[in-house]
DNA sequence: GTTAGCACTCAAACATATTGAGTGCTAAAT
DNA sequence: ATTTAGCACTCAATATGTTTGAGTGCTAAC
């Protein structure tokens, strides 16, 4: 266990390396306000903390960095909770001030936000369509081969594909189907579309329609519906302007890694907890991602939770304050939301 | 005028350049097979080309460097045309074989590939909706307030808005005005909607519908179509590969103004004649992209240009292969869609 | 007109001090 | 028993000097 004066050391090395992002001496700590003990006591105390792993040096004669293990140790027990200036929260207020009903613009509005505010790089993960409830199917025919078909449901999303009807299809059986595909499937959630499609709705298809079997190319066209929500990105060169970043190496292999998306987003779905969640350098496990964290909350629709909105940044992040933001940014937008879509 | 021989040189010095990235001097260019006149012959003729403009140095004692006019000059009459590998021939076959529909995912794979393949970044400007046409547009309410507007163009494209309904306007006043619209729209351009619906559509909705005035709102919501082509991007990360961008101060400056989108897009735009474009460092007038070039080529449907694919490297950019691989992707890309949508 | 030869230039690579911020340890002070 | 002053030591960063090699321009000979 560390004593009081210890975490009083390891919290302000902390804080003043996230600020000066220079490894802390004894002497400059010596100087600060709150520490009233000399350097050579400091120097004592340091030598601890290394031992217990919470600092690093850089190499045998500088001053002390934090480790993981000491950032962890920060963000879970010595964050000095911070307020928003009034400005910061005048931005975030303008945003949902306007009435954008799009779910994905505001979505990808409070991504930029968050990175102009933050000076990260902002990931939200848009809002989960499974969980829609399906409104409307329809098909537009565009000429004899193709049609649009388009799935809107109750949260206004807007799904479409464009499908291939055989030539043997003709528009009176596409309407029946249509008509049939509504009345069966209205109220369900998109996840169980494809499996309802072919347990119930088959049967009753099949027995009504005289082209069933070559319609079926058709319905296996449409169901094919994205299983993986949007990402959205903002503020990417952010990254850039970080001094951890300066070298070109380090900052290529971590856009890589955004770039494909594809692991990323197992991180963000990962962390979709309620709450703030912060991972910390290797509790990414993602090689590349070794200096950066990243810090995750969620927004929901009432108690149905929507998607992630994400800072990722250098270890040596504001952690403070990013979560004062994330806070803020993720209860506003549920707040608008809520309001939006269950007392509308 | 410049001699054969100087040609001769300059094409050797840039070709070289472009290959290793780095000065090429006189002795070096005395060993290249095409050359068979000494070092000090070359010497003579590289100060000629330096003082006509075509080459220069990076300091007193160094070999050559081409400058933007010896790349303009490379450009327009020094090009050696290169064949594709039968392997990259395939590599961009393979997206047109597969039968996409979705003019976007389309566009979308087709900036993949080209970065892929050129290991530069790659910009799309997707397919321009102001020239489709309408082919249908719904309305599915969500709840009391709020609704789905839906446009389906004929090239399969669907547009949407969430937009808000006056208390005072009842189903049947909206299924009316949609039966009104779709009437008297469809097959008007996208361009002309708005102009459309207020000198020629207001008159006959407020003879039909009671609640004209509060459905006033509602269709200004609903016509605020999108103006702009979305832009795709793909491989912003291979930037960083490039030697040229190992200053970290370039490649911020450079990545904020593509993440800013809106000069790049006016600068894409401008580029729209058919035909391969080049433009090279100071041309693109854009600050931060002096050390860039913009390759563009267009593609259509039929002879109606629908968007643009570009590539953006550094000005030592492979030129000949660049052109060679956008001019294969941009007419593979007009054969497929124009296969689609004007014999479908 | 072309080329060999030479003096000269400069960036890059390497080696060698110098400085300053930092440490750990010990012995004296509290 | 803590705390602190003092000292020897370390190392990155910086500055300084040296060497090397690829390059140039110019001149005189071919």
């Amino acid at each position: 266990m560390l004593t009081d004066r210890q975490l009083l050391i390891l919290q302000v090395i902390i804080d003043d390396f996230i600020r000066y992002g220079q490894p802390v001496g004894s002497r400059t700590l010596s100087k600060k306000e709150k520490i009233t003990f000399s350097s050579a006591t400091i120097r004592n105390e340091m030598a601890d903390l290394e031992e217990l792993g919470y600092i690093e040096k850089t190499h045998i004669s500088s001053g002390r960095v934090p480790s993981e293990k000491g950032y962890r140790y920060y963000v879970d027990h010595l964050l000095s909770p911070q307020h928003l200036t009034t400005e910061d929260m005048r931005k975030i207020r303008s945003i949902f001030a306007e009435r954008i009903y799009e779910l994905e613009k505001l979505v990808q509005k409070s991504a930029q936000i968050l990175s102009d505010l933050t000076s990260y790089t902002s990931i939200v993960l848009g809002p989960a369509v499974k969980d829609n409830k399906l409104k409307r199917i329809q098909i537009i025919p565009l000429n004899k081969e193709t049609a649009v078909a388009i799935f809107v449901t109750d949260k206004g999303h807007v799904e479409n594909r464009v499908i291939t009807i055989p030539a043997s299809v003709n528009a009176s059986d596409l309407e029946k189907m249509v008509n049939i595909l509504n009345e069966r499937l209205i109220g369900s959630s998109i996840m169980e579309l494809k499996d309802k499609i072919y347990k119930e709705v088959a049967n009753v298809l099949r027995a009504h329609i005289y082209n069933y079997d070559s319609m079926l190319k058709t319905i296996a066209d449409m169901i094919e519906l994205p299983r993986e929500e949007k990402l959205f990105l903002a503020g990417r060169a952010n990254m850039l302007s970080q001094p951890e970043f300066n070298d070109i190496q380090k900052v290529h292999s971590l856009m890589k890694i955004i770039e494909q998306e594809k692991e990323f987003y197992r991180l963000l779905r990962r962390s979709s907890k309620k709450g703030i969640q912060v991972t910390i350098g290797h509790e990414n496990q993602l090689s590349g991602m070794e200096n950066c964290s990243l810090i995750t909350a969620t927004y929901s629709i009432g108690e149905e939770q929507l998607g992630t909105i994400a800072i990722l940044g250098p270890t040596r992040m504001e952690y403070s304050r990013v979560i004062t933001i994330l806070n803020q940014v993720a209860s506003d937008l549920t707040k608008a939301l809520t309001d939006w879509y269950q007392n509308g």
